[in-house]
DNA sequence: AAGGCCCTTCTTTTT
DNA sequence: GAAGGGCCTT
C-alpha cells in the first residue's frame, strides 16, 4: 500500500490502534502517549489504506484549537486528500446539522447561539416574568439546574419535580425555552439536545447521517456527557465504526455534565469493542511521571496504567513556599527571568497554571513590572468585555432581528433616549401586533410616521424608536447587497457614534476602543466567509482557541482546565493551598475531590522537563489576607522526588499537622460535619427494578434532605429522578 | 432618562 | 476589591 510509511514510526500499541479493524475501538491513552498522533494517523489510514472517502468521516474534538491542530497534521499526511471531512467540536458539528435540518426544528436556520451571559439574562427575565423572587431563585443556580437537565437529555416537559423548588425551576425552564424560541435562539446545550431530538424523532434524518458517517472518531472521550454519548451512538448507528480516544484520569469537566463513566458505558454497550492501552509516554521525565502517578493512584475506579518514559530521571520537582501571594508571583517571574537571562530557555518553554482565573491578576502585574512579555489564555477575558459584547449584539441583530436579547442590550447604546417606559411600550405593542420587537422596529424604521404602528407610541418614543429602526434597516439592506462584513462593522460604529461614546479621553476609554478595533481585525479575517460564519465562530470559541498558534516566545498563563492537551518544558503550578487546589467548593463531595486531584494530575503531566509547585502562607481572599494551609495533595508527593525551597522549607509538615483534620480524607465516605441520617443505598451502575418502569441503571445517587435522590435510566421510559423512600427500588445487581 | 453613589455578592473550572 | 443592582438626584 502506498503512502502509509508513517505507520512505521509508531510503537506497537499505537500501530494496533491506527490499523484496528472495523467496529468499536476504545483507546485509553495516558498523557503524552501520542493520542493526537494516533487519531490523525487513524484518519489517514482510513483514507489512504482503506479508501474511505473523507466526507464519510466524522471526527469530533473538544476544542476548535484541537480541530485545527488535527487539520494541520492531516495536511502534512494527506495534502488535499482529506477535504470534505467533518472535523470539529461537538457543538460546531451539531450547529452545522441544525442549520441544514432546521425544518425539523421550531427555529429558523439563522438562529443565534446564546453564550453564558446571554443565558443568564434570559433566565433573569424568565424569573421576572413568573413574578418569582430573584433572591431565592438565583439565575446562576437555576441555569446550572437547567443545563444539567439538558446534558442528561431532560427537556422542560420531562423535568422531574421531586420537590417544590424543582416544580418552580421546571416553570422557569419552560419559560426560558419560550423566550429563546421567540428570539430565534438556542443555547449551547440546545445545540446538542436538539440534534439528538431530530435524529431520534426523524428516522429518515437519522438514516441520512448514520449512513453518511462510515466512521466516527472522538477525541477526549472521557469528557463527553450523556447527550454527546447518545449523539455518538445515533450518528454511528448504521455502520457501527466508532473509534474513541480518552483517559479517565484527565476527566475534568464533571461540573459540565461530563461523565468519565461513559468509558465503562462504552464497553458495556459494545461488548465486542476492542480496548487498546497507550502507556508509553514521550513527553515527560520519569520524575514527573512518578510524581503524577503518586497523585493519581489515590483515586478509585480507574483503569490502572503504567506510564513509562525513556527520557531519563530528570530534575527533582521544586516546592516553593512564599510569604504571600505577591511573593508567590514575584518568585515565578523572577525564576523565569533568570532562566531567560542565562540563555538556557526561551519564553515559550514556560507555562504558569492556576486553579481560578482570579489568580492571573497578580501574575500579570509581576510580569509587567519585570518588563517581561507573557500571553494570557482566556476567551472570556476578551469576549466578555462590554464593548465587544455590544458590537457583537449589533451584528447579531443585523443577522437575526428577532434576537431580543441582543436588542435589549444595545437599543439604548450609546444612550439615545430609550428608557424603561419606551422599552415597555415597544414590547407591549409588539406583543399586541404579534411581532417580535425587532420586526416592529424595522417596520417603524422603514416607514417612519407613515407606519400604521406609529400611533402606538408617544411622539418622543416613536421618534427615537424609528431612528434606531432606520439604522437597523439600513444595515440589513446594505449588508444583503453590497457591504462586506468589515464595512458593515465600520458603518455600525459610524452610525451609532460608538467610538466617541467609548473613547472619552480616559485611559480606560482608550483601552475599550482598542478592544473594538481588535474585534474589527477579527471581522476582517471573516470578510470572505461572511457574517453568519463569523457569529457562529464567536459563539463557539473556547479559551484554548485564543492561544496563538505561533510558538511565540512568551510564557503562557492559563487555568489548569485550559492546559489540558498542551505541553511545556517547564510548568509552574501556583496556589497549592488547601481550599484553592483542591478548591473549597469541592470539599464535601467525594467525586469532586477526585476531580480536583485529576486536575492537579493534568497540570503535572503537562511538563516535559521541570515542575515547580508554589504556595504561600498568606493570600488575600477578598480584600483581607487569610492564612493558608498547604494543599493536601502535596502530602502525596514522595520526598525523594521533591526539593523544598523558600520559607520554612523544613517546617511544612508541622504546619500541616497543626490543622484539625475535619476535611475529606480520600478514602470515600464523609468525615466531619454532621453524620448523614440515612445510608446511601444505591450507587452508579447498580441495576434496579421499579414496579412500573421495570429495570434501569442507576446513573447517580446522593443523600438530600433526609432522603436519597436517585437518578435512574430506565430502558422503558428513559431518565427519571426518584426519591428512594417513595420509589421502592429493588436492587437487581450490585456493580 | 441619565448619572452617581452605596449596597451586596461574589470566585471554581467553560463548550 | 470588582461589578452589578437599587435608589437617589438632576
Amino acid at each position: 500500500m502506498a503512502g502509509l510509511d508513517f505507520i512505521d514510526s509508531l510503537n506497537p500499541a499505537q500501530r494496533r490502534a491506527v490499523t484496528a479493524g472495523l467496529g468499536q475501538v476504545l483507546v485509553l491513552a495516558g498523557p503524552g502517549s501520542g493520542k493526537t498522533r494516533v487519531l490523525t494517523q487513524r484518519i489517514a489510514y482510513l483514507v489512504q489504506g482503506l479508501g474511505v472517502r473523507p466526507q464519510n468521516i466524522l471526527a469530533v474534538t473538544f476544542t476548535n484549537k484541537a480541530a485545527r491542530e488535527m487539520e494541520a497534521r492531516l495536511v502534512r499526511l494527506l495534502q488535499e486528500d482529506f477535504k470534505g471531512i467533518w472535523l470539529g467540536t461537538f457543538h460546531a458539528n451539531c450547529a452545522r446539522i441544525l442549520r441544514r435540518e432546521s425544518q425539523y426544528t421550531d427555529f429558523d436556520n439563522n438562529f443565534a447561539i446564546m453564550d453564558a451571559d446571554d443565558q443568564l439574562a434570559v433566565i433573569r427575565r424568565a424569573i421576572k416574568d413568573l413574578n418569582l423572587d430573584e433572591k431565592s431563585y438565583r439565575a446562576v443556580s437555576v441555569h446550572t439546574a437547567i443545563s444539567n437537565a439538558k446534558n442528561n437529555l431532560i427537556t422542560a416537559a420531562d423535568f422531574p419535580t421531586v420537590s417544590y423548588r424543582d416544580a418552580v425551576i421546571k416553570r422557569i425552564y419552560q419559560r426560558y425555552q419560550e423566550l429563546l424560541r421567540a428570539s430565534n435562539a438556542v443555547d449551547f446545550d440546545d445545540l446538542l439536545l436538539e440534534t439528538v431530538r431530530i435524529l431520534v424523532d426523524n428516522p429518515q434524518v437519522r438514516e441520512k447521517y448514520a449512513r453518511r458517517f462510515e466512521h466516527v472518531l472522538v477525541d477526549e472521550f472521557q469528557d463527553t456527557n450523556l447527550v454527546q454519548y447518545e449523539l455518538l451512538k445515533l450518528l454511528g448507528s448504521h455502520h457501527g465504526n466508532i473509534f474513541v480516544v480518552g483517559d479517565e484520569d484527565q476527566s475534568i469537566y464533571r461540573w459540565r455534565g461530563a461523565d468519565y463513566r461513559n468509558v465503562l458505558r462504552f464497553e458495556e454497550d459494545f461488548k465486542d469493542s476492542q480496548k487498546i492501552l497507550l502507556e508509553q509516554n514521550y513527553r515527560s521525565t520519569q520524575t514527573v511521571l512518578d510524581a503524577a502517578r503518586a497523585v493519581i493512584d489515590r483515586n478509585a475506579f480507574r483503569t490502572p496504567k503504567h506510564l513509562f518514559s525513556d527520557r531519563g530521571k530528570g530534575e527533582r520537582i521544586v516546592l516553593y513556599e512564599a510569604a504571600d501571594d505577591h511573593a508567590e508571583a514575584a518568585y515565578v517571574v523572577d525564576t523565569i527571568r533568570q532562566y531567560l537571562e542565562s540563555g538556557r530557555a526561551g519564553g515559550g518553554d514556560f507555562a504558569v497554571m492556576y486553579r481560578t482565573n482570579a489568580q492571573s491578576r497578580l501574575l500579570e502585574e509581576a510580569f509587567l513590572r519585570a518588563g517581561l512579555p507573557y500571553r494570557l489564555v482566556g476567551a472570556q477575558r476578551f469576549y466578555g468585555r462590554r464593548e465587544v459584547k455590544d458590537m457583537i449584539a449589533f451584528l447579531r441583530l443585523v443577522h437575526n432581528p428577532d434576537d431580543e436579547i441582543s436588542l435589549l442590550r444595545v437599543i439604548n447604546v450609546p444612550p439615545r433616549g430609550v428608557g424603561e417606559r419606551t422599552l415597555v411600550a415597544l414590547q407591549l405593542a409588539a406583543r399586541q401586533l404579534n411581532l417580535t420587537p425587532g420586526r416592529l422596529l424595522l417596520e417603524l424604521g422603514r416607514q417612519g410616521d407613515k407606519s400604521p404602528y406609529w400611533g402606538q407610541f408617544s411622539g418622543r418614543s416613536a421618534l427615537v424608536l424609528a431612528d434606531f429602526g432606520g439604522m437597523l434597516t439600513d444595515w440589513r439592506s446594505l449588508h444583503s447587497t453590497e457591504l462586506s462584513l468589515p464595512s458593515l462593522f465600520d458603518r455600525i460604529v459610524h452610525d451609532t457614534g460608538y467610538r466617541e461614546f467609548l473613547d472619552d479621553g480616559s485611559e480606560e476609554g482608550k483601552q475599550r476602543w482598542e478592544n473594538v478595533e481588535e474585534l474589527r481585525k477579527l471581522a476582517y479575517d471573516y470578510a470572505e466567509r461572511g457574517l453568519a460564519v463569523f457569529l457562529e465562530n464567536l459563539a463557539l470559541v473556547s479559551d484554548q482557541d485564543t492561544i496563538p498558534n505561533d510558538e511565540a516566545s512568551a510564557p503562557t498563563l492559563l487555568t489548569l482546565h485550559a492546559a489540558k492537551g498542551l505541553e511545556f518544558s517547564h510548568v509552574f503550578i501556583v496556589g497549592l493551598d488547601e481550599g484553592l487546589l483542591p478548591h473549597s467548593r469541592s470539599k464535601d463531595d467525594v467525586e469532586e475531590m477526585a476531580e480536583e486531584r485529576r486536575l492537579f494530575y493534568v497540570g503535572l503531566t503537562r511538563a516535559k522537563n521541570r515542575v515547580t509547585l508554589v504556595r504561600c502562607q498568606q493570600r488575600s481572599a477578598f480584600g483581607a489576607y487569610e492564612t493558608q494551609e498547604p494543599s493536601q495533595f502535596l502530602e502525596d508527593l514522595p520526598d525523594s522526588l521533591v526539593l523544598r525551597q523558600g520559607l520554612s522549607s523544613a517546617g511544612w509538615s508541622l504546619s500541616r499537622q497543626a490543622r484539625p483534620k475535619t476535611w475529606f480524607t480520600g478514602t470515600g465516605g464523609r468525615t466531619g460535619g454532621s453524620a448523614p441520617v440515612i445510608e446511601q443505598r444505591y450507587h452508579p451502575s447498580d441495576r434496579v427494578r421499579h414496579a412500573v418502569w421495570g429495570e434501569g441503571i442507576v446513573m447517580d445517587s446522593r443523600i438530600q434532605d433526609d432522603d436519597e435522590t436517585v437518578d435512574v435510566f430506565f430502558e422503558s421510559v428513559g431518565f427519571k429522578r426518584l426519591a428512594a423512600s417513595m420509589a421502592k427500588l429493588e436492587i437487581v445487581a450490585k456493580k
